[in-house]
DNA sequence: CCAAAAGTGTTAGTAGTACACCCATGA
DNA sequence: TCATGGGTGTACTACTAACACTTTTGG
C-alpha cells in the first residue's frame, strides 16, 4: 500500500455555532469546555473528526454528543486554518452552523448538556478564534436568509405571521411595513394557514400557520429578497 | 505542554478548481498528477497543506507551484471529507476556485506547467472526487455571479460589452436581450468606457471598456440579479 | 454595396413601496 | 369601553422585459 511519505498529518475538528430564536432575540448557545487546554472556558460545540468518519458525519455526532440535538438544519461554514489558532497544538477547524427552534430544546439543553443561550449582543469571551466564527455564521445567516426560507427552522412548527416578522427584523435589525411583509410571505404560497389562534401576544389573537414541507423544498432556492438592500449582505 | 491525546490527525489537502474563458467558452484547467498513487491522471490543482501553513496560503501555494498563478480570485469552496475518498491514504481536501484570465496565462501554462484547458463538456476522467468538486464550483459559481460582479476575474483588463455578454451567456447557457443587457451592464457604473475598439469581432469595431477598481471594490456586494430565475441556482 | 455585428429608445407589464383604517377581544 | 395587537386594500413608483431599426466598415 502507498502512503503519502514526508507529509505531516495535523488533527480535525468541528466547531458548531447554534442559533435559536426565542421569540424576542436571536440566541447562540455556547457550552463549557470539557477538555484541556482552555477546560471551563465558553466554547462552540467542538470536537475531533475521527479516522474514519466523514466531515458532516463528525459535525452531527458532536452536536450530538455535545447537546443532544439530532437531525437539525446544519450546514458548512468554513475552514479556519491559521496555524497558531489552537495554541495546543495544529488543529484546523470546520465550522458549521445550525438553525433550531430553542423552545423545543431548551429543557433539555440546559439540565442534561449545561449548555447556554447568549444573546448575540452579549457573548462571553470564547476560546481561540470562536468569536470570528461566530460572526461569521451571522453574515452567512443573514446573507443567505435574503434569498432562502431558512428562518423557518428557528421557529415552532406554529407559528404566527408577526412572530416570522418579529424575527425577520431581529435578524436583519431593522423594521418592515406589516402589510407588505405579510402579503410578501404568503405569495410564496409556502405558509398553511391553521384554524388555531395564538392568544399569548395579544387579545385578538394571530393566526397560526404552518410550513408547507413539500413546497418548502421544492421552493427552498426560490425565495423573496426580504431585506431592502442587499448589498448590504456579505457572504 | 499538553496535548489532545487520543486523537488521530489526518492529511490535510487543498484542491484549486480554475476557471477561464477563451472567448467562447469557459474552460478548467486540469494537470496530470505528478506523484503516487494515481500518478499521470488528469486532476486538479491539489497539494498538501504544511504543518507550519494557514489554508488559504496553502491554496495560495499549490496554485503556484503547480501553474505559476499568483494574486488570482481564489475562494475557499468547501471541504470533502468522506474518509474514502483517497484510497491511500485518510486525507480531507479543502476545495478553492480560482478565475483567471485565460489569454494572460495560457501560454506560460502549457509550456512551462504542462496544464491544460478543458471544455466543461469535455472533462477526461478526474481522480478521486473531484469531479464532483468541479461541479460544485460551477454551481457556486452560477449562483455567485448572479449577485456579484465576479466573472470580470475571466476576462482580460480591456474588453467589450459584447464578449461580456457572451460571458454572461455562456456560464447560464442562455442567452440575453443586447439591448437590455447593455443598460444593465452600464447602470452599474462599473465600467469605464475606452476611446479604443476592438475590430477583431466585427467590422464596425466594439468599444473596449475597463473595471473602475475603486467601484469594483466597493460594489462587489452589490450587483444585479443577471439570470431570469435565480431560483434555478443552487449555492 | 452588402453582410455582419454594434449600438441605441420606447412601451407595457410587473413588482415593490408607502400609507391608514377597521376588527376582535380581554381586562 | 377602551387599549392592544391583528388583519387587510389601494395608489404610486421603479424596475424589468419585450421589441426593431440605424450605423459602421471591411471585403
Amino acid at each position: 500500500m502507498i502512503k503519502y511519505l514526508d507529509q505531516t498529518p495535523v488533527l480535525v475538528a468541528v466547531d458548531c455555532i447554534v442559533f435559536g430564536f426565542d421569540g424576542q432575540d436571536l440566541k447562540v448557545l455556547l457550552i463549557k469546555r470539557g477538555f484541556e487546554s482552555e477546560r471551563d472556558r465558553w466554547s462552540l460545540m467542538g470536537g475531533f473528526v475521527k479516522f474514519d468518519e466523514d466531515i458532516d458525519q463528525a459535525a452531527n455526532r458532536v452536536l450530538e454528543q455535545l447537546t443532544g440535538l439530532e437531525g437539525v438544519y446544519l450546514e458548512q461554514l468554513k475552514v479556519f486554518g491559521d496555524p497558531n489558532r489552537d495554541p495546543t497544538e495544529r488543529t484546523i477547524s470546520i465550522s458549521y452552523f445550525a438553525l433550531i427552534d430553542i423552545h423545543q430544546y431548551e429543557k433539555q439543553l440546559n439540565d442534561d448538556y449545561h449548555a447556554e443561550w447568549f444573546l448575540i449582543k452579549d457573548i462571553p469571551q470564547l476560546i481561540f478564534d470562536h468569536q470570528e466564527m461566530l460572526n461569521k455564521a451571522l453574515r452567512k445567516i443573514r446573507y443567505k436568509a435574503a434569498f432562502h426560507p431558512i428562518l423557518f427552522e428557528l421557529l415552532p412548527e406554529k407559528f404566527t405571521i408577526p412572530q416570522l416578522q418579529y424575527l425577520y427584523e431581529g435578524i436583519y435589525d431593522s423594521t418592515f411595513d406589516k402589510r407588505n411583509f405579510s402579503r410578501k410571505i404568503l405569495s410564496t404560497k409556502l405558509l398553511i394557514k391553521q384554524l388555531e389562534k395564538d392568544k399569548d401576544s395579544s387579545k385578538k389573537g394571530a393566526f397560526y400557520y404552518t410550513l408547507d414541507k413539500t413546497r418548502y423544498i421544492d421552493k427552498f432556492q426560490a425565495f423573496l429578497n426580504f431585506i431592502p438592500n442587499p448589498e448590504s449582505l456579505i457572504d
